[in-house]
RNA sequence: GCGGACGUGGCGAAAGGGUAGACGCAGCAGACUUAAAAUCUGCUCCGGGAAACCGGGUGGGGGUUCGAGUCCCCCCGUCCGCACCA
């Protein structure tokens, strides 16, 4: 028995694509296309199994799109700029740039034994100034059409990290990639200006019928729109006003305080005088926006000694305090509370022993009975206690307090938005510098086209935190393009996401001088399949939306989405295992006693954790090389695909991807040593078949019509598994009727097609047999 | 708290209102072998039965339907996202 050499196999089969350009493409107008990315790695060192799952399932699309006739584009490319390479440089010496080519190196190189049907004359990495060069164009364009700006503004400033952190990238009050807890400082950094497009991102969320449901729910809530007013309140005694925002203006006869979140700047001028609110206000801060510290902390308040003015009541007067609760980035910064019908607001009534006026009566209730008691009413009900609003239905109320409040210029109905600009600032040295020069006398001037790009110096000094640019001796240093006076370089680089925000365009036309050219970009785009995880549901995917309505509105594409279809793919986990001391241990340290009891290298107990996400920090990997060398890359693809639906987390298992290395070896067996002779290859079926075989013919061919739906829908466990009931019906057959060889090889040749997207050496090979 | 997804054998899972558990993993028994590995054959939801078969079974409770894992309502649980969002 011959067993299967995947070593040689595979070898010889990438050496052929290779050498074939088999899957180099170039634009065809006359034929369709289809446009298969994954997200692209960081080239963060060497790749796990957990990293590849969704590199096969894009392959396995790019390849199954290819056998059904489209010219199918499906690069690869690296994230290059980011903090680890630096953080490697700052720990080991090594150059970022240096650190980054030689994983990129060993990384290509993985991917290329995986034989992934890639385009790699397209290849790109964001930190080749080649790159870069065409997104400073890109900003300064965005600069001169109002869509980048400069504010002073607070902050998440990561101490670790020594960088700016967007909003977004702040996850329960730590930085996303550091974990450090986030600090609040004050920096005058570079925005997109994300929120001139925020109805359109919105409303366009509806036109991605190949999203996933759950992500477009997640931008939803991201961007997240609320319909209210903004109310007026007169401070008694004074001609100052407080603005506060409100979603249930309806309510406003039920009010009985008014809060400002403490960085209300009328909050801190009160500061000023008041010992005890500056001293609140500076607990409110030290309290960050951690999670767990705001959810241990409660609800409170510091009365300011101000009454406001009911705007539709002046005989009525309300409290104004300063709460822990109030947001200043959202709305106003300032709320008026109205406990009878929210419950944030009830629970500070009570603490404070402010009134509680129900003004919402619900269905059924007694208007001279009715009382709130520990938990607010906040359905709809009828109005009362509310002046001209009463018997008033609650949309209705609201309008008409709308109207109300715009005809005595105290307030207007008005929609707010919980998305703000994207901050693109960071303290960094890997990554793109930000091509403006700062000059004394004419301020921010832009770097001229001509003299982009703004390449970063090579010797830098990583001895120090914080930004070597900087500190760099000559870098910053130059003339004022405008008035030749002593001037400086901007010395932030941009967030990593801004060059994710467009690489799908620069794969359209990779060698080209511009960013892409046109006629590329319109036949290539959108993509049509865009396979990531689900951890960039918001920021990568969103900040893509917005930069192709950005480059719209600079006259670069004429496109408003990216990315026609997404599936997100779960991941890969594995046990994590630690030994006494509480020490993360890889899987392969670990080791099973006769007594199954598992052990560390030191003979000692281990102990299990729960299967994760796979990680670098918990040890809980499989190297990628290790499992390729032992069973071949098709294996690897096939048990990715074969063991759980693509969008659900996948248990890497050493059994499981044995099970199919014997059915690999098995499907070998069945063309190199079949069960019943094989006719030719075209030999005609005969007219009459015994009832068995013709049986099978039609499980063949109704196999062929499920795996296709399958692999439509993403459904790729339930084309294995349909695809081994046609192969286990394949292996009985021979024996169960003579002259069985016509429709047996037929059925093993449809085998073999339907496989070959999914492993793609062991078909070509089975093919060529 | 709000929003969402999910809950099926020992495990991963399948089931497009119509035979629940396809396809695998693990396990058990057997064949081959001096032996092991590999390979092959059979069994493998639970209870009863030698078997045919009978009864029960998809987190719990109710409902719609000739028929519900699937649709509807309530409850319990797990996971994910968002969050003092006014």
């Amino acid at each position: 028995m011959s067993r299967y050499n995947f070593r040689d196999t595979e070898e010889k089969w990438q050496r052929r694509w290779r050498d074939g350009r088999v899957f180099e493409v170039a634009r065809e107008p006359a034929r369709p296309k289809y446009y298969v990315l994954e997200m692209f790695p960081y080239p963060s060192g060497k790749l796990h199994v957990g990293h590849v799952r969704n590199y096969t399932m894009g392959d396995l699309v790019a390849r199954y799109r290819r056998a059904q006739g489209y010219n199918v584009l499906h690069p690869m490319g690296w994230d290059a700029f980011g903090l680890p390479a630096e953080n490697a440089a700052i720990a080991g010496g090594i150059h970022p740039a240096r650190w980054t080519e030689d994983n990129i190196k060993t990384m290509r190189g993985q991917l290329e034994r995986m034989g992934f049907a890639y385009d790699w004359s397209r290849e790109l990495a964001t930190c080749d100034p080649d790159y870069y060069r065409h997104e400073q164009k890109m900003f300064l364009d965005f600069l001169a059409a109002g869509l980048a700006f400069r504010k002073e503004s607070w902050v998440n400033w990561d101490p670790v990290e020594n960088t700016v952190l967007a909003n977004e990238q702040v996850i329960d009050g730590r930085g996303w990639r550091s974990g450090a807890i986030v600090e609040k400082r004050l920096l005058s950094q570079w925005f997109l200006r994300i929120t001139a497009f925020t109805d359109e991102l919105l409303e366009a969320i509806a036109t991605l019928e190949r999203w996933p449901e759950r992500v477009r729910l997640m931008q939803e809530n991201w961007i997240g729109r609320s319909e209210g007013a903004r109310v007026q309140f007169e401070i008694a005694g004074k001609k100052e006003q407080i603005e506060v925002f409100t979603t249930r203006p309806d309510t406003l006869f039920g009010a009985s305080f008014l809060a400002l979140s403490p960085n209300h700047p009328l909050a801190e001028r009160l500061a000023q005088k008041d010992q005890a609110l500056a001293e609140f206000i500076a607990e409110c801060n030290r309290l960050g926006t951690s999670e767990a510290v705001i959810e241990a902390a409660e609800k409170r308040g510091h009365r300011t000694g101000l009454e406001a003015v009911h705007p539709l009541d002046p005989s009525r007067r309300v409290s104004v305090y300063v709460a822990n609760f109030v947001l200043m980035e959202y709305g106003t910064g300032a709320i008026f509370g109205c406990p009878a019908h929210d419950q944030r607001d009830l629970d500070f009534a009570r603490k404070y022993g402010l009134p509680v006026l129900p003004v919402v009566l619900p269905p059924g209730e007694d208007p001279r009975r009715f009382a709130v008691g520990d938990t607010a009413f906040v359905e709809d009900g009828k109005l009362y206690n509310s002046q001209f609003l009463d018997d008033l239905a609650v949309p209705a109320a609201k309008r008409a307090v709308g109207e109300r409040l715009e005809e005595l210029g105290r307030g207007a109905r008005t929609t707010v938005y919980r998305l703000r600009d994207w901050g693109v600032s960071r303290q960094r040295y890997w990554g793109c510098p930000i091509p403006v020069i700062h000059c004394k006398s004419c301020g921010i001037v832009p770097v001229p086209e001509a003299d982009l790009p703004v390449r970063l110096p090579e010797d830098v000094d990583f001895a120090l935190p914080g930004n070597p640019l900087a500190r760099h001796p000559s870098w910053k240093h130059v003339p004022c393009p405008r008035c030749g006076g002593v001037a400086e370089r901007e010395t932030d680089t941009f967030d990593t996401f801004f060059e994710s925000s467009w690489y799908f365009l620069r794969f359209c036309s990779p060698g080209a001088a511009s960013a892409f050219l046109p006629q590329d970009v319109r036949y290539w785009m959108p993509v049509d399949q865009y396979i990531g995880g689900v951890e960039h549901a918001v920021l990568h995917l969103l900040y893509s939306r917005f930069f192709m309505r950005a480059l719209k509105r600079c006259g670069y594409v004429d496109l408003d989405e990216p990315f026609a279809g997404l599936f997100t793919q779960g991941m890969v986990c594995h046990e994590t295992y630690q030994d006494r001391d509480g020490e993360w241990l890889f899987p392969e340290e670990v080791a099973a006693d006769d007594k199954g009891r598992l052990l560390d290298p030191k003979g000692r107990p281990v102990a299990v954790g729960r299967s994760e996400k796979m990680s670098k920090s918990k040890k809980n990997v499989v190297g990628l090389d290790a499992i390729v060398d032992t069973y071949g890359a098709d294996t690897a693809r096939l048990y990715l695909l074969s063991d759980s639906p693509p969008e659900r987390d996948l248990e890497w298992t050493e059994t499981g991807i044995e099970g199919i290395w014997r059915y690999v070896s098995r499907l070998w067996r069945m063309v190199s040593e079949p069960a019943a002779p094989l006719p030719p290859a075209g030999a005609a079926i005969p007219a009459a078949l015994a009832a068995p075989l013709v049986a099978l013919r039609r499980q063949t061919h109704k196999t062929i019509a499920a795996v296709t739906d399958d692999l439509d829908k993403f459904r790729f466990n339930r084309a294995v598994a349909r695809i081994r009931e046609l192969t286990n019906a394949l292996d009985d057959i021979a024996a169960a009727a003579p002259g069985a060889g016509a429709v047996l090889r037929e059925g093993l040749e449809a085998a073999t097609r339907l496989i070959g997207p999914m492993m793609p050496h062991l078909a070509e090979e089975m093919w060529h047999e």
